[in-house]
RNA sequence: AGAACGUUAGCUCAGUUGGUUUAGAGCGCCGCCUUGACAGGGCGGAGGUCAUGGGUUCGAAUCCCUUACGUUCUACCA
């Protein structure tokens, strides 16, 4: 094997024989070699060029603390598909990668690698906890892309960005900068999402409703009459008769201690009697007002609210409708703080279990039922959200959203597939400020600075803050020592989303040549779960920031699920390793593997047998390889058979060069893999290798061995944006190469425009016989290697003469080849011998051992009833006169032609069964 | 709760402005074939009233409506 494979860059010499090359195709002896070539000449590094169009990429970046799984091998395997076709149509392709610093993934795997080490993370600075993080990060970051190595990721790793990096972290600041000052950031006390065990807010999208069971506790509330409470005389009387007790149903029993109201609906007669009564918070016996608010829904729960404003988002804006407190009893953490009273201390869930028994010990439990819920839980972390008053820096979105949606109406922006519209307008139209602060470590410090008297400054740095803090102060003596910056970091995305920019220094240096070359980018590809998150961001981003749109087109991938339709996880232990399965299957068998089975924007049900077909797929071609090398070229005279199969293949190759052509430009990448796949498997091993195979230990003649390489190098070619490892290794062995030269750089072959569509025809009617006659040998065990003489009628029943289905003859030689039988003319039909029909053509076949009569005539007949059928199905459409007057010229005269052949297929047909002795 | 998308062979899916056959592919299944490129292969075959009911049209898998089921997204009913 060793031997076989070439070393790159070096001279191969003479071709080797078959037995000298493996008979199944071993990708790991491969693909290191050749991508270790294609780093060492930089065949993947990316410049600004004048004289090429560019085509730009920015890989989504990975999280910095992630492992390559299932979603990531999808993803880059179309990116690398893209790049490597645009790159070698000549553009100068530029694929940038990277990673994001995902701060609270990657605070949370530091602080779990802290505490293993027996240190926590309130033990240590901010700076000594970053130092350990970065540590971590050097130490991990890398992985990920590693591993994109293995899948042949062609990216130009040369331009390797990290979202915390300096340059980048530098334009994060500048953009808060900025939006600061343009009025679009501000500083607010808001509701917003906490999660308690990454302890710090998140941002409306990084949350996620989560469908449980979940129980309604109905509390009783102890009604207080009310001029014992308040001196209020005129509340009716009947309050103070029983049955003395409020029910109200919650969910969260836990935030009584909460509680400043029940509001119930005005309109509520069963509460008639409780305007402007009181009642008493079980176990904690504080008097709270019953208010009236036509926002209770009567015929939920027991149409009582309790309304806790520290801990829900629609009781806060009751609250300030009401004029009520705020009573917050939460800690950052979930534990109940002092203001509880109760069960300080402990976990909201505790303190649930614990304050449910203490009810039903006083009796003020009166029944739990169950009922379907939505839980908010955070989409990093898993904990339940606990929304949670709190002071947070906000983008304004209004402004930005505005041409970002704009862009995708108008299809400067396309989305593929076009379905995501809807859903990107539908956010964009009903998007919140985005809350970008986190309250964590890891990540860009927010640029603000507080002055002593607690108002504050934003500014690049520390310098510019304390002038502007001078001049907003008065105050000159102030120091560097009297400022205090923002504890707090900022959202990841609010990196991220300037990534097509921040990656070719965009911010830096607005006006530099990459920024100006590769800014915008063409392609995006990533997962439809990030359309919000990322995508619109980047778009809102690029045009504030560019005017110009980041990319052109966003290609949404599907998921990756198992073969039971369950998305693929960790916790399921449902999905494989990819590095395994690469080792196993090598890269192209599982990038041909994947893009099998993956329409754009549609869920990809992953299925071994998908890799074992990519992985055949790279057998195949290697298989075709061995076939081709190992013959023996000599001059020999043109043989028909081979010059009609060259010239066919050409026409065939045209074809399959346009429908490839277009299935790209609608970026139908699983399609084009699809006929490329088809192509190389069906059309050149099945049929094309097949004709002009010499016999066995005969010698090829030269000028078909020239056409069949050329050919095989164009397929390698076409094939090679989807299985890059085996069509170089083949590219470079099927001639010589130079010492610099790469199927990377190569041309992705265009159609030739010179070819005979005739030749199509041809072989379509000649590749039926061949069927046929194969059939035929099926059915009649007649092994493929003997001979038979086949006869061709030339005349009808009344001795008009039937147009040839061979097309001149051109397929003769070619059918009689693949079919093993001699053609032979005969203007009568022949008794005994079995036959079919091909277009108006009967063929017949004399054998030896007879003919079963019943078989011949039931086959006929089947055939006759289904032409019949066919023919009267064209023929009602034909006497339909609408149908002639209204369809187009084009579609009756294929409708004619369909009629014609049809009928010359009944009429042989009938003949046939007519020679039975069958009449109709 | 609303919306979007989907429902085609046992499975996964194509079917692209309505007319390219009475609907295709791959996998699976069945039969036959092992020195000669490849069993990770070759040849052949079976298998579908295009979810349902209606409508538009000369003509519907394709366009419109209904129902059912599924997936996803959005949503503050405790």
């Amino acid at each position: 094997m060793e031997e076989t494979t070439t070393q790159p860059g070096s001279d191969h010499g003479q071709a080797p024989r078959p037995s000298g090359i493996a008979k199944t195709y071993h990708p790991q002896e491969v693909e290191d070699k050749w991508y270790r070539y294609w780093l060492e000449n930089q065949f993947f590094t990316a410049r600004p060029n004048p004289d090429k169009e560019p085509y730009t990429i920015v890989i989504p970046p990975p999280n910095v603390t992630g492992v390559l799984h299932m979603g990531h091998m999808l993803n880059n395997t179309i990116q690398d598909v893209l790049i490597r076709k645009a790159r070698m149509e000549g553009k100068e392709a530029c694929w940038v990668p990277g990673t994001d610093h995902a701060s609270i993934a990657t605070e949370a795997k530091v602080v779990a690698m802290l505490k293993e080490k027996g240190i926590s993370k309130k033990d240590l600075s901010r700076e000594e906890f970053l130092a350990y993080a970065w540590e971590w990060r050097e130490k991990y970051g890398g992985i990920i892309l590693e591993q994109l190595k293995k899948l042949g990721a062609s990216c130009d790793w040369s331009r390797t960005r990290f979202t915390m990096e300096p340059t980048l972290s530098a334009a994060v600041t500048e953009v808060f900068v900025d939006l600061y000052r343009k009025g679009l950031i501000y500083r607010g006390i808001r509701m917003v999402n906490w999660d308690p065990q990454g302890g710090t807010a998140l941002s409306d999208e990084e949350v996620i409703a989560k469908d449980t069971m979940a129980k309604m506790y109905h509390l009783r509330y102890e009604v207080v009459i009310s001029d014992e409470v308040t001196g209020n005389t005129n509340v009716p009387s009947l309050v103070t008769s029983s049955p003395g007790y409020l029910t109200v149903a919650t969910s969260r029993p836990e935030t009584i201690m909460a509680d400043v109201a029940v509001a119930v609906n005005p309109n509520d007669p069963r509460y008639a009697h409780l305007h402007g009564a009181r009642v008493r918070i079980p176990l904690l016996g504080r008097a709270i007002p019953v208010i009236l608010d036509e926002y209770v829904a009567i015929d939920f729960g027991t149409g009582a609210l309790k309304v806790t404003p520290a801990h829900d988002l629609n009781d806060y804006a009751l609250g300030l409708k009401h004029n009520l407190p705020v009573i917050d009893i939460l800690n950052n953490d979930g534990t109940l703080n002092e203001r509880a009273e109760l069960y300080v201390g402990q976990d909201r869930f505790a303190a649930r279990r614990s304050i449910v028994k203490d009810l039903e010990a006083a009796a003020l439990l009166d029944k739990v039922e169950e009922y379907a819920s939505v839980l908010q839980t955070s989409e990093r972390t898993g904990a339940v959200i606990e929304p949670r008053l709190s002071l947070q820096w906000f983008l304004k979105m209004e402004h930005l959203a505005k041409p970002a949606l704009a862009a995708v109406e108008n299809d400067e922006i396309k989305l593929h597939p076009p379905k995501f519209k809807n859903m990107y307008r539908v956010w964009m139209e009903n998007v919140h400020d985005w809350c970008i602060s986190r309250q964590l470590w890891w990540g860009q410090r927010i640029p603000a600075y507080y002055l002593p008297d607690g108002t504050f400054v934003v500014a690049p740095n520390a310098k510019e803050a304390l002038e502007l803090a001078r001049q907003k102060s008065g105050n000159v003596e102030l120091l560097f020592t009297d400022l205090r910056q923002e504890e707090d970091v900022l959202d990841t995305w609010f990196s991220a989303w300037l990534w097509p920019i921040s990656v070719f220094d965009g911010f830096k240096d607005p006006d530099n040549a990459d920024v100006n070359y590769f800014y915008p980018t063409n392609d995006l590809v990533t997962a439809p779960e990030i359309l919000f998150f990322w995508v619109a961001r980047m778009v809102m981003a690029g045009l504030e920031y560019r005017r110009e749109v980041p990319f052109r087109n966003v290609y949404l991938t599907g998921i990756v699920r198992d073969d039971r339709g369950r998305k693929m996880s960790k916790q399921l232990g449902n999905s494989p390793d990819p590095l395994e399965l690469i080792a196993q299957y090598g890269a192209d068998g599982v990038r041909t593997g994947m893009l099998f089975s993956s329409p754009a924007g549609n869920d990809l049900l992953f299925d071994i047998k998908l890799i074992e077909q990519g992985r055949n797929f790279s057998n195949k071609i290697w298989n075709a390889f061995r076939l081709v090398k190992g013959w023996e070229v000599a001059d020999l005279t043109n043989e028909p058979a081979n010059y009609v199969a060259t010239e066919w293949f050409r026409a065939k190759l045209d074809a399959a060069l346009r429908e490839a052509e277009d299935h790209f430009r609608k970026f139908r990448l699983s399609d084009a893999l699809k006929s490329i796949h088809a192509l190389i498997w069906d059309d050149f091993c099945a049929w094309y290798l097949e004709i002009v195979k010499p016999e066995y230990g005969q010698p090829i003649n030269r000028l078909v061995y020239e056409a069949t390489i050329g050919y095989f190098e164009q397929l390698m070619q076409l094939a090679h944006p989807f299985v890059p490892f085996i069509t170089e290794e083949i590219w470079q062995q099927i001639r010589e190469r130079g010492a610099r030269e790469s199927i990377c750089v190569a041309t992705f072959p265009k159609p030739s425009g010179v070819s005979d569509g005739r030749y199509l025809e041809g072989a379509d009617v000649a590749f039926d016989v061949v069927s046929q006659v194969r059939n035929l040998r099926n059915a009649k065990q007649l092994s493929p290697k003997v001979p038979l003489n086949l006869s061709r009628r030339t005349t009808n029943s009344v001795g008009e003469p039937v147009a040839n289905g061979l097309v001149a003859d051109n397929f003769r030689a070619i059918t009689e080849k693949l079919a093993n039988v001699r053609i032979t003319e005969t203007t009568e039909r022949i008794e005994n011998a079995v036959s079919f029909v091909v277009k108006a053509n009967e063929f017949f076949v004399v054998l030896s051992e007879g003919i079963d009569p019943e078989r011949e005539i039931a086959d006929a007949k089947a055939a006759l009833a289904y032409q019949i059928g066919f023919r009267d199905s064209i023929l009602k459409k034909l006497q339909n006169e609408k149908f002639v007057a209204n369809a187009k010229p084009d579609v009756i005269e294929r409708e004619r032609q369909k009629l014609a052949d049809a009928e010359a297929k009944i009429q042989a047909l009938r003949e046939k069964l007519r020679s039975w002795g069958v009449e109709e």
